[in-house]
DNA sequence: TTTT
DNA sequence: TTTT
């Protein structure tokens, strides 16, 4: 089906530090659980009350799995988009079981951090911050430089000739 | 906290009709199960190959679900606006299990229909449709009165006055 | 057309203070320009590039009023979400001119504020900050208590009677 | 700013035909009219009003420019995902003027057709339909084969070793 | 289970 | 200028 969308935005915080694992073949995948939550009044007794909402989070992009890895931390304030997966599993009993999570993988995903909250990292660090462009977007994905991630998003070779 | 996004945006085809179910204090929900799907070109075989990946709406904005009610069917494409909430319930053997699903309740909900391929419905039909405007959107809910949607876009009294 | 989606999204800084004004019925507009960037590699060059784009944005629902007046500041990182809308007015030549504006306006709009760079304002406070689900989403709108925003997002009444 | 979002959501009807233009550099562009619109009933008179929006889209993304070419034209219904940009330039006297408009371009664009009206194009013919996956996304573009676009949603070759 |  |  050439024509459907399948997009989550979250933007949450951290229930605690990325996990991070490796597959035999060199990839990785990092694990977030954010959280995002609501207040309202209640109808009724008029108290205020909030209700929080976990979210599983797989990264597959490498370039937002290094990012995940360097700066993310418990508590991180983060904006996600990605799309939902269910994955379907057995336990140990045999039965099937469904575990849905919002997944950053390939292009189409993007991790904006939003605090400087990078533990041990030097996130508003002047200068070393190598992988800045890399953070916002899995557009320029580090380590891998043979796709060409380095597109201009308003390439000015073109500003001679605009037909517009 | 106060500042956080929970939202997900589907665009695709409902797998069956909606099935919609009454609590017993009146209020409904309207269940779907929408199919989105990518294609790609397999990196070593060349094949083309799609993954669908299928999902749980839940609809519980009343006018909404007299939408889903009057005009979805097996196959409608229909475009969803709404958040991710996963619940927790037992199965027989008392364990806990995990159901996400994508709802739609109250505001910050929308539905759009993309077809109208309404079954039995009238939906292109001549004037029957009254419900039009509410499809777009859980702003104008159906039977909602007490709730002020007939909020204009922009308002009119306002030109006179426009302070820029 | 009961069918079209008219959605923005951004995530950026204030460039400067909100302006905010009052039109002669008593309603009010904040007036922000928000800022993105992006960064990216110049194919030829490989420096290092940065384009930022400015966003006006026009508040119109009172409640997000009343936050971007008391916690919004020059520099203050906000995500918003609403609409874009084309205005058309005439210069002092008498010209058409147009300007396109991104409108949070009634429901489907939303503002959140990432950073408690509030002026002289109690963001983090205890107990200060009565608004404090007001400043997530429009749906909980100060002063506008004749609609009903104390919708909870899962009523719990429904729960001795959940059908699925 | 490494660390901010700028997006845009359409879904809305053509006003009229793509136009396609070509840089001197082969580099070509395709602009669209996109209408959105709302429905209310107005607060005072009880009376059904609409609004329509009108939005210029510039899909700089070839593999998009070859879909809007082949299989667009006035009415198409259509799901664009792009950004704001806002151009300055210069009228016959000499004033500065700003146009507003949502780009395609790069990753994280997306079009999606929802309709078959594709004028004396082969949108649903048999076979025929090379660019299939095309249409769905800019992840995948016609033309760019230097691009690593082939990437598989869920790769295959992790199977064997899913660390989760 | 949809759709192309 | 679209669409319902």
């Amino acid at each position: 089906m050439a024509g459907s969308v399948n997009k989550v935005i979250l933007l949450g915080n951290l229930g605690r530090d990325p996990e991070i694992r490796s597959f035999s073949n060199g990839n990785r995948v990092a694990n977030l659980q954010i959280a995002t939550s609501e207040t309202w009044r209640d109808r009724n007794s008029g108290e205020r009350r909030e209700k929080t909402e976990w979210h599983s989070v797989a990264i597959f992009s490498e370039g937002l799995v290094k990012v995940a890895e360097q700066y993310l931390r418990k508590g991180s304030k983060v904006y996600i988009e990605g799309q939902l997966q269910t994955r379907k599993w057995q336990d140990q009993s045999g039965q099937d079981r469904y575990s849905t999570e919002v997944v950053l993988q390939g292009f189409n995903a993007s991790l904006v951090m939003l605090d400087g909250r990078s533990g041990g990292g030097d996130f508003n660090g002047g200068g070393g911050f190598g992988g800045g462009s890399n953070a916002g977007s899995s557009n320029n994905e580090l380590g891998k430089s043979s796709v060409g991630f380095d597109y201009a998003p308003f390439d000015d070779d073109l500003d001679d000739d605009v037909p517009f």
